[in-house]
RNA sequence: GGCCCGUUCGUCUAACGGCUAGGACGCCAGGUUUUCAUCCUGGUAAUAGGGGUUCGAUUCCCCUACGGGCUACCA
């Protein structure tokens, strides 16, 4: 029964898509490349209803910013389309009509007022759970309990129906996960779900199993939040005859909020300070903006390789993971089955791990479109090799814009606690022994600094938070000697120049 | 309410009956550093509770508690 690994990504374009999607997506195609198998995208739009503008697009801008690209769906060709469930419309009559005649489906002419009541009243008399199933069914309007004559009426005369899934009584399905194990759920707790809609469209039960099974899925990975109705699609399969090329089941535990329980949401991250999506999403109605990762400066890698290690682990203590070492590593048999709550500290430490990584001159290029001011390459990657250490994100390698401008301001503090009387003097015979000094690398520079201390008797801390807060107006920094080599003898030289001018006229 | 799934440091997790329950993030302390950051060293901290099974349970079974998911002509 060995056959090639087909997986599919199946979002609904109802909007952005969320982190936990993308992870859903990002382990179909761990396990897919794993298998060496395809990996399909698959838009299920068969709710016309939910439909927004942009979605479709957002998914596979999201898809290809993380580095996990289809080899087969929309938008990236195949045999098996078209991959759009409004386009595939006229294929699932066929299907229901066949579960209609082996007796395993049935029209039902209720609306939807008249089931809420039903619903309303079972509440009522303090019974929550009402369902459409094999008791029920036989007191409302539907083809198992009115005469054929009568239901060819209804068809006849174009009434609005639904078709709906006939269950056994009393029945227990039982089914594999791959990552759960066996779960066994009986029929009576399940009801005559909806196959097919008034609107000739069918629900994303009956859509999906066929769609599977047409573009010959072998395992379906999807949240958990699919579990519960995952043994309606298994009877399903059995129903239509395709128990043999059944996929595979395996549910993904839930993302959950950093703090407090349930489910991770677009809310959370509005409270927290931290994205939920992957890319920045505009809201087509309301033109609400929800950032994302790309644009808050996370890396592709960074964030693909934080949200595989949300509810898997290799099992060794590497965690550093590029896309085809995960590709290698991903087993389903290593994914957790509890919920894991979203971290956003971790997610920055990642980012920090693979912007240490990056070379200097890597990272300027990243940068190079935020710079205004006119500098060279080298110099943008002098400024990043110095600067990497201390980030955890591209943007803060430009948080100081001293290496671009003369400061104009001078940290206070360090002018409150370091300034003395006779601190211009000391700065001037220094500046003195700078000029005089040719060989201008960081070495002689720290050398000629230490010799200069020597001499006049001078310990660090009086003369260097000086020469810092004048070459770049900060308290703090990276090597003052690394600076200064990267800024240029001259331009050191003019800064301390005019900051003591500056200082001693305040 | 019903059904299903789950439960190891604050968080992500390792240990698939047998060591002082390991690692990472965070946090705290010390060291390095002119300073901040980095880095190094160390520390804090967990098997939800109760019953079994067993020579031995984090691990297997049951109950309880807690958490989550589902319960639409939404996916």
């Amino acid at each position: 029964m060995d056959r090639r690994v087909r997986v599919r990504f199946a979002p609904s374009p109802t909007g952005p898509l969320h982190i936990g999607g993308v992870r859903t997506a990002l382990y179909n195609y761990l396990f897919a490349k794993k298998h060496g198998g395809d990996f399909i995208l698959r838009i299920e739009d068969t709710d016309q209803t939910r439909f927004v503008k942009g979605a479709e697009e957002y998914i596979q801008e999201s898809l290809k910013w993380c580095g996990i690209e289809p080899n087969e769906g929309q938008g990236y060709g195949g045999d098996l389309g078209p991959y759009v469930q409004s386009e595939r419309k006229p294929m699932y009559r066929q299907y229901v009509d066949q579960l209609i005649e082996a007796d395993k489906a049935y029209y039902a002419f209720d609306t939807a007022e008249e089931l809420n009541e039903q619903r309303e009243n079972a509440k009522k008399q303090g019974l929550p759970g009402w369902q459409y199933n094999a008791v029920t069914r036989q007191y409302l309007k539907n083809s198992t309990s009115l005469s054929a004559d009568e239901v060819q009426e209804k068809l006849y005369a174009g009434e609005p129906y639904v078709v709906r899934i006939k269950l056994p009584r009393n029945e227990e399905v039982r089914f594999h996960d791959e990552i759960r194990g066996w779960v066994v759920v009986n029929t009576a707790n399940m009801d005559d779900k909806v196959l097919f809609k008034s609107d000739g469209m069918p629900t994303y039960h009956m859509a999906n199993i066929v769609d599977d099974h047409l573009m010959k899925i072998s395992h379906v990975i999807r949240g958990e939040e699919w579990l519960p109705s995952a043994p309606l699609h298994v009877l399903l399969y059995k129903y239509l005859g395709w128990e043999d090329t059944a996929p595979k089941f395996a549910h993904l535990p839930l993302i959950l909020k950093p703090d407090g329980n349930g489910k991770l949401s677009k809310r959370d991250g509005d409270r927290l300070g931290f994205p939920v999506f992957p890319l920045q999403w505009t809201d087509p109605k309301t033109g609400d903006i929800s950032s994302g990762y790309r644009e808050n400066g996370y890396f592709a890698d960074a964030f693909v390789n934080m949200l595989a290690f949300l509810g898997w682990n290799p099992g060794t203590p590497q965690e550093i993971f590029s896309l085809e070492e995960l590709c290698e590593a991903f087993t389903l048999e290593r994914v957790g089955k509890s919920g894991s709550k979203f971290d956003p500290d971790k997610t920055k430490w990642f980012n920090q791990q693979y912007l240490r990584e990056k070379s200097g001159a890597e990272l300027a290029e990243l940068i190079k479109p935020q710079i205004g001011a006119d500098v060279s390459d080298e110099f943008l990657a002098g400024v990043c090799e110095l600067m990497k250490e201390r980030a955890s994100f591209t943007h803060e390698l430009l948080a100081d814009n001293y290496f671009f401008e003369t400061p104009s301001e001078f940290d206070e503090k360090t002018i409150r606690k370091k300034w003395k009387e006779h601190t211009p003097q000391i700065i001037e015979e220094l500046t003195a022994k700078y000029e005089s000094l040719n060989n201008w690398t960081s070495a002689e520079i720290e050398k000629t600094f230490k010799d200069f201390l020597t001499e006049k008797e001078l310990g660090m801390g009086a003369v260097l938070p000086n020469f810092r807060v004048l070459v770049t107006g900060k308290g703090m920094g990276p090597s003052m000697f690394q600076i200064s080599e990267l800024l240029g003898k001259e331009e050191v030289i003019k800064r301390l120049k005019s900051g003591i001018e500056k200082l001693v006229q305040a």
